[in-house]
DNA sequence: TCCCAAATCTTACGAATTGTAACAGGCGGA
DNA sequence: TCCGCCTGTTACAATTCGTAAGATTTGGGA
């Protein structure tokens, strides 16, 4: 199994990067949203192992999603919120959050109660596989090999597996370049996207995609990506 | 099936009576303890669901029974502290804690969170042997010597040891650099971090790793390490 | 249809990360 | 004390990945 799937949920930026820097630091792998409806939209093709969700949201009401999450997903749902009194705290554990974090709060607290969500239990639930196969291809994420449909193998990089993880999580659908940064870039320096684009360029050289006629790794220029091929986690 | 048992370790026998008073409305069994001693002659006859502990003892050090308790017992462990730094909270959950709250306190607050603690099932942790198997090769921690498939040995050092410990119990997960750093030799500097490096080349010399195509420790570049390899504790 | 600005791709290069050999200090046992 | 082992440090080679810059493509407007 790989890394633990931490998502971060939150409006405010530079708390999503700096939650993103600390737990990656612990070994964590890390998805961020400003939305609850990406948020969503990602749960219908990736299972965390642990939900990381502000409360206010400026789309959506928090804890309604709260009590969804818990109810549905197996992961586990750490709230954190600005609001403070005791009655805000209650009534998120009761409906269903396991920890209830308050803002501000220092990030190694954050990462410790995180460790200590997925100590117990966390792990039944069975997480994204490690293994994927799409349109003759099978990646193996534990050995970061690619595997031809002939069986020849090709390793590919940490920064190329992000993008191809990604891609395989969230396949035939938009995903937009500020999406990507996000999941991406967050312990690299937020400066220059072009880190991105070479990123996926070598990525559709290992995949040995068209350059005039991308079968798998379509460009949609001015909007982001979309992947387009059957996925199949096993 | 009777009502979850929580008990309650503090020396103050108000918060003892507050705290079971609110436990008890919310319909949980609860038993109080102003020692350790006290509560670790009933740890030998009961099993308790959740344990809240609080860390001002004055017969015994709070987080050694903590961590003895995280591991020994599958009760959830919650710490009740007046000890407010972060430090102190990201300690207390590192060994094991599954919750920490501030003194003072709401009643409301504990009750929610021992309902949270015990919504998901508290399994205890796996306690690691002295013996691990892996791809054809026997580590026994108690003489630091790894075997061969043909039954050659190799002894292998502390600082080796303690690294491969931590590739063994985390198999197949990627172990970020700061983890290793932290669960090794923590307390030095970060300039000098080449010296894991070094513990993690002589190590992959003992297990006759092959530098360009490494089967066991694999490097992930800007990441970390990830151990591949069917583990097999005994 | 043609043109242009913006967006994206690709290549080359260099900074940062990591591997490993060689050296040095420390510690314990003979 | 001497000797051997363990372990950290240094130095240099190898690898990875972001950045810069030029090439190419896209989409809208003339």
């Amino acid at each position: 199994m790989t890394a633990p799937l931490v998502t971060i949920l939150d409006d405010e930026p530079e708390i999503r990067s700096m939650l993103a820097d600390a737990l990656e630091d612990a070994g964590f792998r890390t998805m961020g949203f400003g939305r609850a409806t990406e948020f969503e939209a990602m749960l219908k093709t990736t299972v965390p192992d642990v939900c990381l969700v502000d409360l206010g949201l400026p789309d959506k009401d928090g804890l309604t999603l709260v009590h969804r999450l818990a109810l549905e997903q197996g992961a586990a749902v750490i709230i954190i919120s600005g609001r403070a009194h005791v009655k805000d705290r209650v009534t998120g554990l009761e409906l269903g959050a396991d920890d209830y974090i308050i803002k501000p709060f220092d990030p190694a607290e954050v990462v410790a109660r995180v460790r200590a969500r997925l100590r117990k239990g966390a792990t039944s639930a069975p997480t994204t596989g490690m293994t994927a196969q799409f349109n003759g291809w099978t990646a193996y994420f534990d050995r970061y090999v690619l595997e031809d449909e002939t069986g020849l193998e090709t390793p590919f990089s940490h920064a190329e597996g992000e993008v191809l993880r990604l891609f395989l999580e969230s396949p035939k659908r938009l995903i937009s370049r500020a999406q990507m940064q996000e999941t991406l870039g967050g312990a690299a320096g937020e400066s220059f996207d072009r880190a991105m684009d070479v990123r996926i360029s070598r990525l559709r050289t290992k995949l040995r995609e068209d350059p005039k006629n991308p079968r798998l790794i379509k460009t949609i220029y001015g909007a982001g990506y979309i992947f387009l091929g059957d996925v199949n986690w096993v």
